[in-house]
DNA sequence: GTGTACGTAAACAATC
DNA sequence: GGATTGTTTACGTACA
């Protein structure tokens, strides 16, 4: 009955004034009515009872109303709720229904929805209590003398205000009564404290539902417990009005509250400037209002969105398994680290938390002064960790041991760019975690685009090409994006070795490798016996920046070799190739690894090793990565080497 | 202390 | 006219 008076009130128009005053005539007196005659009337099912069955009964029915929806099935009997083009967010839906409090109910429904629904749970109701004579004779009094009145409300809110200055009067003198009989605690209600303080009317409907609840299982508690012996009539009287009047009111309560999502402009989370952000939409809607038209109108419950809803649900889900397992990871990695235990960076938070353009400063972020920094030289774990970025634990750190006293700045990354870190072998093992991962690639912005030159069938990419390749390679560079694309252009422009070569499709860059070579500072020239002092003295796993420096410069030829590198120490010959940011450095272990890197055979990372004194000029035609020349080794190569030395990057043979 | 490499920011012009 | 591309300069920092 109290449902259907409110769902009356929806179903009016505005037009009627009077609704105003008759609002609070009709909830007072007719509610007071109601709990007057069914208290009287009613001798074997206190109204409490009844009532409070009935609120059960109304939530029960909306949250049915939601699984039907949410199955695609037409409510029986409710002609309007057929009409009506109901839209249940499929993941309400999917909800437990008792995990649905009437609060979401109100906040997810939108008014067409709560008016179906309310429709369907009156019928259903109606059905239900039609043989009790005071819920009878309650609506018909509700229906007869005040349903008319309340067809057309101008002003709800007004209404509604005074709805609840009545429901806040009768409220405080109902728990006061309540108190003094001990039936609830004496501090001051949730629901009252929202009235008082004027909290949201979401929160006041869902307190003082909560509230309502509460006090209805007071009394039925209290009912229980004195098996049917009397309460006074004060008692009962007062709590049965105000369990009816809070009943009708939480319905009207949701009822006006409903159409009102002015309350929520700006915070609907599908709408966010000025757009639908439901996945793959992406229309424009000036307000709230025209969102919400055009969420019940494009995306109303349908196979389609359906089906993007469970694609969400799947993403949102696939994330938190991926945050888990990150999460996880980066425990590992600090506990490994020995970092302290309250260092660990909010899940929300990227592992770089610089906010602007200082991409490399983030480093010292990630690995704040207490953390121990280890020795550049043994400690030091150059095998690139398969749970992480090798980056992150060796050449970051090594950075970072030079450079942790300084807070800002960027944090130069030589070793790890040079020495350190085969790029090539660095993005394959750690393909995934780049472009998932918000970290920073420990690479110069020059070795970033020499790779995804070389990378490319052509060995020659355009400047966007070069911006999509950061952009799918990692995901730090999915933002800032001025800022790298800046310092993109800016190395192609300075160094030498980006050339810009007229095509038909416009202009694309090239890698001149010559001047790739030369810009590397020069370094110590190494010595076998130097070699073979770092490969049986120190073991592969402790060389320091300089040794690999050392080997990278001078000696790879010889530990490239196949008998020093056989497939099961991929990552050991990783080590052995350390001081390479070069691409070509560790092609042969980005494929073998199966990497998400472009297989590139040796012999394309390596022909031009072939080409040893060519002339360092650079054809408008000619790949300016095929040629190598002018590069001297140190170690001469035997003759039968040669078909090694194929296969040896570059780099390699400086 | 100096030179080099690197990152970042910015201005400016040419081109799309 | 705005966006993109390309060049250049300047500055600060890290490192050898």
């Amino acid at each position: 009955m109290m449902v259907e008076s409110a769902s009356e009130t929806i179903r009016t128009t505005p037009s009627n004034q009077n609704g105003v005053s008759s609002l609070s005539s009709q909830s007072d007196g007719g509610g007071g009515r109601e709990g007057g005659s069914n208290g009287d009337t009613n001798g074997e099912i206190s109204p409490v009872d009844l009532l409070h069955l009935q609120q059960q009964q109304a939530l029960q029915a909306a949250r049915q109303f939601l699984l039907q929806q949410a199955s695609g099935l037409n409510s029986p009997g409710s002609n309007e709720v057929k009409q009506s083009p109901v839209q249940v967010p499929v993941s309400m839906a999917m909800m437990s229904p008792q995990m649905i409090t009437p609060q979401q109910m109100q906040q997810i429904l939108s008014p067409p929805q709560l008016q179906a629904l309310l429709q369907q749970q009156q019928a259903l109701m109606l059905q239900q209590v039609k043989h009790t004579p005071i819920l009878t004779h309650t609506r018909a009094l509700w229906t007869q003398s005040q349903a008319d009145k309340f067809r057309c409300i101008g002003s709800k809110q007004l209404a509604f205000q005074q709805q609840l200055i009545q429901m806040q009067q009768l409220q405080q003198q109902h728990i006061l009564n309540l108190q003094r009989q001990g039936l609830v605690p004496l501090q001051p209600t949730a629901a009252m404290q929202s009235l008082q303080q004027g909290t949201s009317t979401h929160a006041f409907i869902h307190r003082t539902l909560t509230m309502q609840q509460s006090v209805t299982q007071t009394h039925l508690d209290k009912h229980a417990c004195t098996h049917g012996q009397n309460c006074t009539h004060t008692q009962t009287h007062a709590s049965e009005k105000y369990v009816c009047i809070t009943i009708s009111l939480l319905l009207f309560c949701v009822c006006l509250c409903l159409p009102s999502h002015e309350e929520h402009a700006g915070s609907h989370p599908l709408y966010g400037h000025g757009e639908c952000k439901w996945p793959g939409c992406e229309a424009l809607c000036e307000d709230m209002g025209q969102f919400i038209k055009h969420l019940n109108n494009e995306h109303a419950l349908d196979d389609r969105s359906t089906a993007q809803c469970r694609v969400q649900m799947q993403v949102v889900q696939q994330l938190e398994i991926q945050l888990a397992k990150e999460s996880e990871r980066l425990q590992a990695m600090m506990t490994h680290l020995h970092m302290r235990p309250s260092e660990p960076k909010p899940y929300n938070q990227p592992l770089n938390l610089a906010s602007s353009g200082s991409l490399l400063k983030r480093d010292s972020d990630a690995y704040p002064e207490g953390l121990p920094h280890p020795p550049t030289s043994a400690a030091t774990p150059i095998t690139p960790l398969r749970q992480g970025p090798s980056v992150i634990s060796s050449s970051s750190l090594h950075t970072h041991s030079h450079s942790h006293t300084h807070a800002v700045g960027p944090i130069r990354r030589r070793n790890s760019d040079k020495y350190c870190t085969p790029i090539a072998s660095e993005l394959a093992q750690n393909c995934e975690f780049y472009k998932n991962a918000d970290v920073r690639p420990p690479f110069t912005y020059a070795s970033l685009i020499r790779h995804a030159i070389l990378e490319s069938p052509d060995r020659q990419l355009t400047l966007n090409e070069i911006y999509n390749w950061f952009t799918r390679k990692f995901a730090y560079f999915r933002r800032n994006t001025a800022t790298w694309k800046n310092a993109v252009r800016h190395n192609l422009s300075l160094h030498k070795c980006f050339v810009r070569v007229e095509n038909v499709k416009g202009a694309v860059w090239t890698v001149d490798e010559v001047e790739y070579q030369k810009r590397r500072p020069p370094k110590m020239t190494g010595s076998p016996t130097l070699v073979k002092n770092m490969i049986s003295g120190l073991g592969f796993g402790s060389l320091n920046a300089s040794y690999q420096a050392a080997l990278a410069e001078s000696s790879l030829s010889l530990l490239n070799s196949p008998p020093l590198v056989t497939p099961p120490s991929a990552a050991s010959l990783n080590m052995l190739h350390v001081g390479h940011d070069d691409v070509s450095s560790t092609v042969e272990q980005v494929n073998s690894n199966g990497s998400c890197s472009p297989t590139l055979s040796p012999q394309q990372y390596s022909h031009p090793v072939h080409v040893k004194e060519e002339p360092t000029e650079v054809e408008e035609d000619s790949r300016p990565v095929s040629l190598l020349a002018g590069v001297t080794h140190s170690l001469p190569l035997p003759s039968d080497e040669r078909d090694l030395e194929e296969d040896l990057p570059t780099e390699e043979l400086e």
